[in-house]
RNA sequence: GCCCGCGUGGUGGAAUGGUAGACACAGGGGACUUAAAAUCCCUAGGCCGAUGAGGCCGUGCCGGUUCGAAUCCGGCCGCGGGUACCA
């Protein structure tokens, strides 16, 4: 009897594949094509296990779809710019370019032994010249379509170092190096024009049939249009009005002040000659950027002594003050604040003593409100205690449209539709990005470069001693001559956000060497991704900014009318946790918790201890796999030990794809065990003599089964469902009475079955069993329906709802006759006592109810 | 804070309005073996009952809709993701 021996196995597999290039794309139009796509990796050094969930995820759905006639693109490729290059680069010393190909090289070595489906003719890298150069043609394709301006925006400013901190390197308000309190400081930057498209990115939401109803309703909250009353309030003082907007005009009579944000004009204005008044500003510009570091932020308050009339009552003077906890990007910077019916504005009206107007109640309470804001659906009625459009009454809805024809018919407001969608800023002051093409000239300003200088490459001789951006102070780098007047003058030395090269490098994979961004036929023909696959964390960002990418691509003539919605079919799936080991019994010398590696511990006498010191350990599981946690599990590993079909039927295995799946070491322990079990009763199969044997209906029937429920679990992303199925298949088979000839069918059919999980063993068996060339080129099984017809059903029989019996019956049998046995049953008889059921209810095929 | 998810045996999970716990892990028992490994078979939510028959309880918590709820609705609690410069 031969050994499950997956290492020998999988390598002989793999070269057989790459010997008859068996996962290059080409074009055919006369195959039906599919584009399987995974969310490309930041190439961070090392596979984890993460990825493997990932990409075995994307490449079943390749390999099936390779079995069912598509032709078939299932490229990869490395999200290569980013901060971590920079950040090793000053911890490390070296140059992030160099860290990054190393990173890159070491990840494809780790990959390749995956045995995926990959393409890897088409693989490129974004921080590849070649790949960035085209997203710099792409950029002035856009600036000439007016797609991309420039105004100025809020970054975090760390006063110590003097530049430019991301959000995650800002810390409870502090710099993460330099420990500085972080301001909020205002600089030029580019923007792409996605809030134009706001309305259309969100309507076209409706058509996205196959993705998770989860992300289109995080992605329509997030653009999150709204219908509001925008009016001004005229001002005592003869000042220009305040223009105000608000969703809920119907609680104007409540109003108590009106509120501005700290970046308003008024308050800039204001500030200039207010020493009292700049230092508040400073005290609201410290802090993060974050929306959730604003809105936790404790409310700070200044009355700028501005007085502004009610609309609706000239009599009806209301204070203006500057709150911290309105943006200035959201409808106008201003507000009018309801504190009865809005949870922030209450608190800040009872830190500030302002009056606090009850303007609705609930229908059955008429009590005012003290600490708690009433803030009742739109739909609900409500009473109102004075409506100025004499409602008494209504719903909220009600009330605002109420409210908006009024105000428009007085003409002192106008209702308005706005988005909470920002326009998309790009720059970033960084050196590890794709450079801005476009140059400063003191004769001509802002000048785009010329498509034909195209790669504006980075200068390799930087340094990353000092914090900042190299760009800035490179000796030369930034010296050009103006591409319109050809004096000297300046390179801009930002670089672009990462979320641009991730928003079209599934379009770049359709012609990944061309000399243009995308060629029109590959386009047209691999176009669109007809499954991506990545993590949730992406639900809005990225697949945001690549639907707007796509149709900023096809407004420039890059992609077709048909790819404006670039993925057709979306598939999120969970994360690769694993069990932390945490020391119970102490913490290191700066009092953080230490974590020990799965190998330091030991179970005995129902605990978990450190083996070497003997100390308790607190085991917190599913905890999301981190390097400071000490509990990612390396695939290398894995494959060295097991093999990479065991990796891959285990991280598909237990966990449904859209959840996280828990690593455990019996569980990969328990993969291996079944495969090896496969491959013996395959070698048993292949062997075996013909000789006296039972009936073959029971395992052809199964068979059937299999495929049926096999093929759904793959189509559906049920792999883990697949699987069980698998299981259960193997065990009929190994357990099976049937003749050698049944049996073999039976064994191929299960090697074709599991080939999208397990390719390498399920080539071996088929060689085994002398199936015809490779098992990736056979036609996927179809299930035979006449098999799958049972003739008898099984009908719970439920007592009130609660299953007392079963009985067996046809399953074609009428109702009637059904009810009959039913109530002939000894189990229903005995507890009817003679009396007559209340009610009856059979579900055909499913169960029956009785109601006594 | 706000938006979106998730919560089921000792463990991962199955069942998306119809038999709760499929399949698997860990556990217990047995076969084979000089022994071990490997393999194979059986067992298995909790409680009461006698180990049987049988009964009761049970899907984070509280309430509702329904003949019937893990599944639908309302409210809470806990955990995770996102929150526009992490990718």
């Amino acid at each position: 009897m031969s050994r499950y021996t997956a290492a020998e196995i999988e390598h002989k597999w793999q070269q057989a594949w790459a010997k008859a290039d068996t996962f290059k794309a080409v074009r055919d139009p006369s195959k039906p094509k599919y584009y399987v796509l995974e969310m490309f990796p930041y190439p961070s050094g090392k596979l984890h296990m993460g990825h493997v969930r990932n990409y075995t995820m994307g490449d079943v759905i390749a390999r099936h779809k390779i079995s069912t006639g598509h032709n078939v693109l299932h490229p990869m490729g490395f999200d290569a710019f980013g901060m971590p290059a920079e950040n090793a680069a000053m911890a490390i010393g070296g140059h992030p370019k160099e860290w990054t190909y190393s990173n890159i090289d070491t990840m494809v070595d780790q990959m390749k032994p995956l045995g995926l489906s990959l393409d890897w003719s088409r693989m490129f890298a974004t921080c590849d010249p070649e790949y960035y150069g085209q997203q710099q043609a792409l950029f002035l394709d856009f600036l000439e379509n007016d797609l991309v301006y420039r105004k100025n925006a809020i970054v975090n400013w760390d006063p110590v170092d003097m530049t430019v901190l991301a959000n995650e390197q800002v810390e409870g308000g502090r710099g993460w190096r330099s420990g500085a309190l972080v301001e909020r400081r205002e600089l030029t930057q580019w923007f792409f024009k996605i809030s134009d498209h706001s309305e259309e990115l969100l309507d076209a939401l409706d058509t996205l049939e196959n993705w998770p109803a989860k992300v289109r309703l995080m992605q329509e909250n997030w653009i999150g249009r709204s219908r509001g009353l925008q009016f001004s309030f005229e001002r005592t003082d003869a000042g220009e009005p305040i223009t105000v907007y608000t969703t809920r005009p119907d609680t104007l009579m409540g109003a108590s002040f009106v509120g501005i944000s700290p970046d308003h004009p008024i308050s800039k204005e204001m500030e200039a000659d207010n020493p009292e008044l700049a230092t508040f500003l400073a005290e609201c510009r410290k802090g993060g950027t974050t929306e959730e570091a604003i809105e936790t932020a404790e409310k700070l308050g200044y009355d700028t002594g501005i007085r502004v009339k009610h609309p609706l009552n000239p009599d009806w003077e209301l204070p203006v003050w500057i709150a911290n906890f309105i943006l200035m990007d959201y409808g106008t910077g201003a507000i009018f604040a309801c504190p009865a019916h809005d949870q922030r504005d209450l608190d800040f009206c009872r830190k500030y003593d302002l009056p606090v107007i009850d303007t609705f109640f609930a229908l059955d309470d008429a009590k005012p409100v003290e600490n708690t804001a009433f803030v009742p659906l739109k739909s609900e009625k409500v009473k109102w205690v004075n409506h100025f459009a004499g409602l008494e009454e209504a719903t909220g809805e009600e009330a605002i449209n109420a409210t908006i024809d009024l105000a428009e018919s007085q003409g002192w407001g106008e209702g308005v539709t706005k988005f909470r969608l920002r326009d998309w800023g790009l720059s970033r002051q960084r050196y590890w990005g794709c450079p801005i093409p476009v140059v400063h000239c003191d004769a001509c300003g802002v000048v785009p470069e010329k498509k034909e200088n195209l790669p504006i490459e980075l200068p390799d001789d930087v340094t990353f001693d000092k914090p900042g951006n190299p760009l800035d102070r490179h000796p030369t780098w930034r010296d050009c001559a103006c591409p319109s007047c050809g004096a000297p003058a300046k390179r801009e030395t930002d670089t672009m956000d990462t979320f641009v090269d991730s928003s079209w490098y599934f379009a770049r994979f359709t012609a990944p060497r061309a000399t243009t961004p995308t060629v029109a036929e590959d386009a047209a023909y691999w176009m669109n991704v007809d499954q991506y696959i990545g993590g949730i964390e992406h639900a809005i960002l990225h697949l945001l900014y690549s639907r707007f990418f796509a149709r900023a691509m096809h407004i420039c003539g890059h992609l077709p009318e048909s790819a404006k919605e670039p993925f057709d079919a979306l598939f999120t799936q969970g994360m690769v946790t694993h069990a932390i080991f945490k020391n119970a019994e102490r913490t290191d010398e700066n009092g953080r918790a230490i974590y020990h590696y799965p190998a330091e511990i030991e179970d005995r006498d129902g605990g978990t201890f450190v083996k070497e010191t003997g100390e308790k350990v607190t085991v917190i599981p599913s905890a999301k796999m981190s390097k400071s946690k000490n509990n990612v599990v390396d695939p290398v590993d894995i494959i060295t030990s097991y093999g990479a079909d065991t990796a891959r039927w285990f991280v598909l295995s237990d966990s449904p794809p859209e959840r996280d799946v828990e690593w455990t070491a019996s569980g990969a322990e328990a993969a291996f065990k079944h495969l090896s079990r496969v491959h013996r009763i395959a070698s048993d199969v292949a062997t075996a003599e013909d000789g006296p044997h039972g009936s073959d209906e029971a395992l052809l029937r199964e068979m059937h089964k299999a495929i049926r429920d096999v093929t759904l679990g793959v189509e559906s992303f049920g792999f883990n469902a697949s699987i069980a199925k698998l299981y259960g298949f193997t065990n009929t088979l190994a357990k099976s009475k049937a003749g050698s000839a049944a049996k073999r069918e039976a064994t191929k059919t299960l090697a074709q079955l599991m080939a999208p999980m397990t390719p390498h063993l399920s080539e071996e068996i088929w060689q085994l069993l002398d199936g015809d060339g490779l098992i990736i080129n056979a036609v996927w099984p179809a299930a035979d329906e006449a098999m799958l017809v049972e003739a008898n059903v099984t009908l719970p029989i439920q007592i009130n709802g609660k299953r007392r019996a079963e009985i067996s019956v046809p399953a074609d049998l009428a109702n009637e006759e059904i009810e009959k046995l039913v109530l002939a049953h000894e189990t229903v008889t005995s507890r009817l006592e003679g009396a007559q059921p209340k009610k009856l209810i059979v579900v055909p095929g499913r169960i029956v109810n009785v109601v006594i």
